[in-house]
DNA sequence: TAGATTGTTAATCGATTAACAATC
DNA sequence: TAGATTGTTAATCGATTAACAATC
């Protein structure tokens, strides 16, 4: 299905955003659009969009344009939404609790599968239809059920230790709510952060200097 | 205090990172460093480092270093942490109330000073030391008490017609949690998305593809 | 066929890295 | 002073945009 390229991850990092305009598209019910009609609903140039595709391959038909249906469902399967990742949060307290609860991750290519903590009062409380296990559970869980991801929502002080352990029981992917810096120890593992404080100075400073 | 040109976005993403290394070396007690220390420690280069903090003017000296406690002061000033932006909350839902009670926005610049929703049973309720106002308060309110900064954790189909609201009240920053797209109808206010789910989807890109 | 629009190559622009003279 | 390290210019690299031949 893709190009054997390295895809760079400004391209990357756009394909969210043109799966979600295709998916509204859709929900409008448009069938067909130009690189041109895309890039002005997305303040983007045609010329973009057109090689952001063709890093995967040419979905498009000269004189016609994209099929958005057809579009939508290939960016699902580049993002690999239909193959879900099994995944657990760890650290089940206010934030994981909202993350877990709140996220539809089945339409996101997710399968929460568990949930790890250390405080008695949060230990065997169901969350997101999960029973929240003791993080002493954590090595045998893995073993039986080989998650691929992690969710991190533990205080900054415990990840590090933490993130060493996971990667050691085969977790390959980190989606980062902590503001501790996983990928600089674990370079070989795939991390997403979620920096609530660092999108937030960055709003300060736009502010400021507008 | 800042050079007299447009600092580019790139720019601008690093800084909160600088920012929390820099506060972790000053807690280590370290009052000096060099852009190649700093580089290794952050796994960047010694030029991009020297390159970015000149953007802003020239804090080092010349076979010395940096000083830690000084750069981390100035790069304070540069986010313009000590100049507190006035900010309500529009939606206290879950993630509202979670993100409200849950970040140090003094710390970080800000000063929640409002929260609006609809929903009867949010209405009065106390959050951050804060009473939940309703909806048909906030002309009033921003008319009083000149809020800067919105922070969206409404649900989608709320945003568009929020955010118009807002921008004609004076509000010229939005730190954004929806899918909404804030910026292309508003080009000329600060717009930082927390896209929770495009992080996500891009970890699943990462993992099957690594 | 004629018109539209792609896929793709070439040109431009901007960001990162390297190099080094200035200087503490 | 000699050594270290900055500030800054120049070179490189990568990403974006423009152009256009291919083709539906």
């Amino acid at each position: 299905m893709m190009k054997e390229q390295n895809i760079s991850s400004s391209v990357i990092k756009r394909l969210p955003r043109y799966y979600r305009f295709l998916g509204e598209l859709k929900k409008q019910g448009i069938s067909r659009i130009s690189s041109g009609e895309l890039a002005s609903r997305m303040k983007l140039t045609a010329s973009q969009i057109r090689q952001d595709l063709n890093c995967f391959g040419g979905f498009g038909q000269q004189g016609y344009g994209y099929n958005v249906e057809m579009l939508y469902d290939k960016i699902a399967d580049i993002l690999g939404i239909n193959i879900p990742t099994k995944a657990i949060m760890m650290g089940v307290g206010k934030l994981g609790t909202v993350v877990a609860e709140n996220m539809d991750f089945n339409k996101l290519g997710f399968n929460l599968i568990g949930a790890f903590d250390i405080d008695p009062n949060v230990v065997g409380k169901q969350v997101a239809s999960i029973k929240v296990s003791h993080l002493d559970e954590l090595k045998k869980f893995c073993k039986t059920n080989k998650p691929d991801a992690a969710f991190i929502c533990l205080p900054d002080a415990a990840v590090k230790e933490t993130a060493q352990k996971l990667t050691e029981l085969g977790i390959t992917g980190f989606w980062n709510f902590s503001h501790h810096d996983i990928a600089l120890e674990h370079p070989e593992v795939a991390v997403e952060n979620v920096h609530f404080s660092d999108t937030l100075m960055r709003l300060s400073f736009k502010i400021k200097n507008s």
